[in-house]
DNA sequence: CTCTGCTATCTGGTATACCATAAGCCACAG
DNA sequence: CTGTGGCTTATGGTATACCAGATAGCAGAG
């Protein structure tokens, strides 16, 4: 008889963590009406367990931002200021690039010819309505890069910088002809990459997210006065 | 009559980190025979607190891969693998170097003018004994670029990876020559910054890092048979 | 009517009690 | 002597009780 081993180091609060990380990521708190405040108690009610767990989970998202709690006030879901959104962008591109400069060291040409076949396959989108499913395919191409270079913390330090860039990114995509532009500057760092050019990959990724960053620069200045430090 | 604001926000479960986080730190675990295992309750019971605050703390510091938490199995202080600390390096040179490219831009000359200070002063101490007080000044010269990027992100994050490289960075530090090496390539650096030379501070400042990475690959290769999954 | 101060209540912070699993020890059967 | 099964104990996980600050509403003094 053969038994699949049990995996007992999945606790409550691990579940706990990550649904409310994904009920917040979910929320596209920019701009809505969201409701920001969070219950402990009433929370734990929801999920049908005691505040323990639940406390510890909610340490977790305060720590990568997620939330914010403030003692005998309560916990809140957090904005992003213009700024820190323009900051996060700046950190991925400094990582991204030097993924990209990794990759062209490191990833072997299948995985090269499969980066490739992805952007082509996903570029049709970027002229169709359909701008939803071409952010997911931009930001999985963004992903394949991180993971090409086979440094397994630049790709988990940049998935925290994405989480909270959901929102944001769906948003940037919409505004413009940003989407073409984009299928244009992928195929350069796939170029790139291919003919093992470390520097010139690295420049172009950089650029290529920088120009996300002045475009945000540029057209969210609303953003720096919605959040700050409440009375 | 004007009496200063009480931060109200300060709570046990934060001392508690910072606390266990410079303890922790302090450790200095690579090579030693430190016991690694911490038990909730006698920690409690030292700290004169309950359980409680203590996970939270915990968690906070397991989050930040200080300790890893393994369900009715104990908690252990982290001792990192070669290939992570070798991981860790390529993320602050991917974060430095970007910091050196915007510092180009938005340092002041007064500014750039302290980091050349700095840097001159404590040069000499390169050649002496005291490779501590280098070490020390060694990495103070990395914040101060990082701070001069005006990102405070890329500024966190960068110090994040520090705390798990104060061990690293000072066995590293002693070996060879490296010292006197590393005072040449801040020069160069400074002058890079100071020329408002973007591509080649960023390529400088890469390099110099990058120098550390190739250095501890070469000499450590015990590291990674050390940890791992213990059974 | 207005302002002050009390109080009821809500919220997160902390302490404690209890639970389930893991691990080592030991007695007993073979 | 050896191996098995159960017991004891240690450990983290979870639930619950209690505490103190924060807040809003209300009553009474002016």
């Amino acid at each position: 008889m053969k038994l699949q081993a049990i995996d007992a180091s999945v606790t409550l609060k691990d579940h706990v963590y990550q649904r409310l990380r994904e009920a917040i990521i979910d929320l596209n708190i920019y701009q809505d009406d969201t409701v920001l405040r969070l219950d402990e108690r009433s929370l734990a009610a929801q999920l049908n367990i005691s505040r323990t767990p639940l406390r510890e989970a909610l340490t977790r998202l305060q720590e990568e931002g997620f939330v914010e709690i403030r003692p005998r006030k309560g916990i809140f879901v957090c904005r992003k200021t213009r700024e820190e959104v323009l900051e996060m962008i700046v950190a991925w591109a400094a990582l991204e690039s030097m993924a990209a400069r990794l990759a062209t060291r490191v990833a072997s040409d299948a995985r090269v010819a499969g980066l490739r076949r992805h952007a082509l396959a996903h570029s049709s989108s970027s002229s169709r309505a359909d701008l939803s499913e071409y952010s997911d395919a931009n930001i999985r191409f963004h992903q394949m890069i991180l993971e090409m270079s086979g440094c397994a913390l630049l790709a988990k330090m940049a998935d925290g910088l994405f989480a909270h860039m959901y929102a944001v990114r769906r948003r940037a995509l919409e505004e413009g002809d940003r989407a073409s532009r984009s299928v244009v500057d992928h195929m350069g760092i796939i170029d790139a990459i291919e003919a093992r050019n470390a520097d010139l990959a690295a420049d172009l990724v950089r650029e290529h997210t920088m120009r996300l960053h002045d475009h945000v620069a540029a057209v969210w200045q609303r953003w720096d006065t919605a959040a700050g430090a409440a009375p």
